[in-house]
Order: C-alpha cells, then structure tokens, then sequence
DNA sequence: GTCAGTGCAAAGACTTTGCAGAACA
DNA sequence: TGTTCTGCAAAGTCTTTGCACTGAC
C-alpha cells in the first residue's frame, strides 16, 4: 500500500523510504524532525543515514506526500500530507503540536490579499501557545 | 534620538549600534536580513564585521527594539518594532512584504486558542503571494 | 545489467562564540 | 581606567552534495 504511494510519485520502492514512510504514518506525533525520524530508525537497527533521511523527505516533499513546516525553533518538520489543508498550534511548555482550521481565518486572509492585488500561494499560520491561565515561565502575578 | 533608545535598552551608544539602528530606520524596504545590513554598511565604507551585525541585531531584538522573523526563505529578516503589532504578506516574485493587519483574524485565533484551553503567546501569521491574475511563474492557462 | 538510490564524509548556508585589541563612560 | 564592545576567525547547527558502492527492477 505504501509502496503502491511511492510507486505513483515516480520513487522507486526502497527500504529507506518505506520505513520513512511507515515512521510518519504511525507515530502518535504527527510532525517530526529529520532528527527524529533518524533516531526513530537508529533504536529499530536500521542502518540508514542522515543524509538519506533527508533527501528521502525532501523527495516526499516534492511528490506532494508530505508537507515541511518552520516553527520558530530552527529545524523543520515534516508531517504527512493527507490531503486536507489545517494550521498549527504549538504549546511552547510541551512541544505538542495541535492542528486547525478556520474556514473563516482563511476566507479572511485571501479578503485581505485581494483588496492588495494579489493571490495567495501558501500560507502559513502558527500559534505558539501556553496552557490556559497558567503564567509565563517562572514568574507570577504581573509584568516585573 | 537613536542614542536614547540604545541607552534605555542599557547598551552602550557605539558606532555599530548607531549605523545599525540608522540602517534599520531610514531603508524603504523595512524588511532586512542580517546580510542586507551587512552589505548596506560596506557600501557605506563602514568597517563593521557581519558577527557584529547578529551581535547587534540580537541585542535590540532582546531590548524590544527589532522584531525577527523567519519568512521560509532559510534566513531572519529584522525589522524595527514600532510597537504596532501587524502580520505580513510576501511577494514571492518580487520579495516585496506587505504589513497588514486584521483584528477580525486576531480575534478568531484568541478563540480557537481558548477552545484548546490555551492562551496565545505569540503568533505568526505569513502570506505568499503573487500579483492578481498571474499565472504561476514562466506558465500560462491551467496546470499542464 | 542498468540506473536510481544509499552511506559516508565533506561542503554549504546561516548564525554564534572565543579571544585579544579597541572604544565608550 | 574599567568595562563593554568589536573584528576576526573558528566553531556550531541544520541541511545538502559528491562519490563510489548497493540494490531495485
């Protein structure tokens, strides 16, 4: 079935890239790091390198199988592209990554884009988020 | 003026810090990668080292005085905070940004924030865009 | 058997850091 | 004068690339 996928996008089927692909398919996390997917392989004992995992995704990326996000922490992330279109929510305490969408935030945005003379392309919305009243880290009370 | 910003931020007033804000303040585009300001300075027969530029930048970013943000071309874009906060808009043909703001999108992330039990921290909000009516680049009509 | 795919190491882009000398207060 | 700053070069992080070998078809 996967390799049926990778077939379609013109990749040969390749243990690399069936595990890559069977790794973003099946962990909780839905949005991993290039990292992570190597680790991932490294404590299964399969002998595939960085590198590999890399241009695996990059390829993925092309043939449209997975999408690669920037969140403000340096290394992108790549996530499994299923078709329907969302946003993100990160809470900055966990790392967790919450997806969602808003017919009215996007309806909004090509509003604005229009009344300027353009089309949108892509976007890209993230919120960095904490848990609901909880303070900033370490502090209480008001600003200092 | 300048020297009073860089003093209440408790930095000392250097030639840097000064050219730096200058470069900052007075450049149409308001927009500029560390490399803009670098190259800006060069031009200007300034003897600044491009370590200083991030130095600098990271500094004013920490005092409040510039905002950096990761548009996905690889590389942070500086650009001073006057306070008012707005999201941005991107050419991709032309590199040209576009601030806007939208209370309405500013107020519908708060909800779907609240919704998930969170509070928003931060956010960014980025649109790629491309002229009204263009075909997608060096194409004409529908997909091939 | 061929050609795409892979591992490894090396290179690249962007950014940060260490250190000795220079500059502000 | 005493720190704080700066330039330069070196190191760091994340990602891509070159090359010879391996493996899919």
């Amino acid at each position: 079935m996967e390799s049926t996928d990778l077939r379609n996008a013109g990749l040969k089927v390749t243990l690399p890239r069936l595990k890559i692909l069977e790794i973003l398919e099946s962990r909780a996390t839905r949005h991993l790091s290039a990292e992570d997917i190597y680790k991932d392989l490294i404590q299964h004992d399969e002998d595939i390198g960085l590198a590999t995992v890399y241009r695996v995704l990059t390829q993925f990326e092309q043939a449209g199988l997975v999408k690669r996000h920037h969140f403000e922490d340096g290394h992108a992330v790549f996530e499994l592209d299923r078709g329907e279109h969302h946003d993100h929510m990160v809470d900055i305490e966990s790392g967790k990554v919450v997806e969602f969408v808003s017919e009215e935030i996007e309806r909004l945005q090509h509003q604005i884009a229009e009344k300027q003379g353009y089309d949108i392309v892509g976007h890209s919305l993230v919120l960095y988020v904490r848990p609901r009243g909880r303070a900033a880290s370490g502090r209480r009370g008001s600003k200092p």
